[in-house]
DNA sequence: GTGCTGACACAGG
DNA sequence: ACCTGTGCCAGCA
């Protein structure tokens, strides 16, 4: 549980959306709004909002936007992460930011296929 | 109770 | 590739 590292009062539905940030396996990534309609229980916004505050106590470089794009702020260090766990990254073919591969990446909250 | 803000998503230019 | 406007829900002054 998070409990203990928490700073304001974390409600019960912060504790989903942690639970569910922690259930994403290395190598995957989860989008705002694939977690929200995975809780079904609230809009993308909301859960930016829990891993604003308590991101710090689960992978939050494993959720990003639902384009593949990194973290507002934390790119640098999302690319470490992506890197050590070996996410599919997109990009590096020129001089645009890199962004994750989607198609790869994008995990549904399920047993990774293979 | 009202209005603004926010680690967003989607459509259009 | 970029920016803008709108919709979404929850927290806060």
């Amino acid at each position: 549980m998070r409990s203990g590292s928490a700073p304001p009062a974390i409600s019960d539905f912060a504790s989903r959306v942690l639970d569910v940030a922690e259930s994403i396996p290395a190598g995957r990534v989860m989008s705002y709004g694939d977690i929200a309609e995975y809780l079904g229980e609230c809009g993308p916004r909301q859960v930016g909002r829990v891993m604003t505050l308590w991101g710090g106590g689960v992978p939050w470089w494993r959720v990003v936007h639902s384009d593949g794009r990194l973290l507002s702020g934390h790119e640098r260090e999302a690319l470490g992460h992506y890197r050590r766990e070996g996410t599919p990254l997109r990009g590096g073919t020129n001089g645009s930011p890199p962004r994750l591969d989607m198609s790869k990446a994008r995990w549904a909250g399920e047993p990774v296929p293979r």
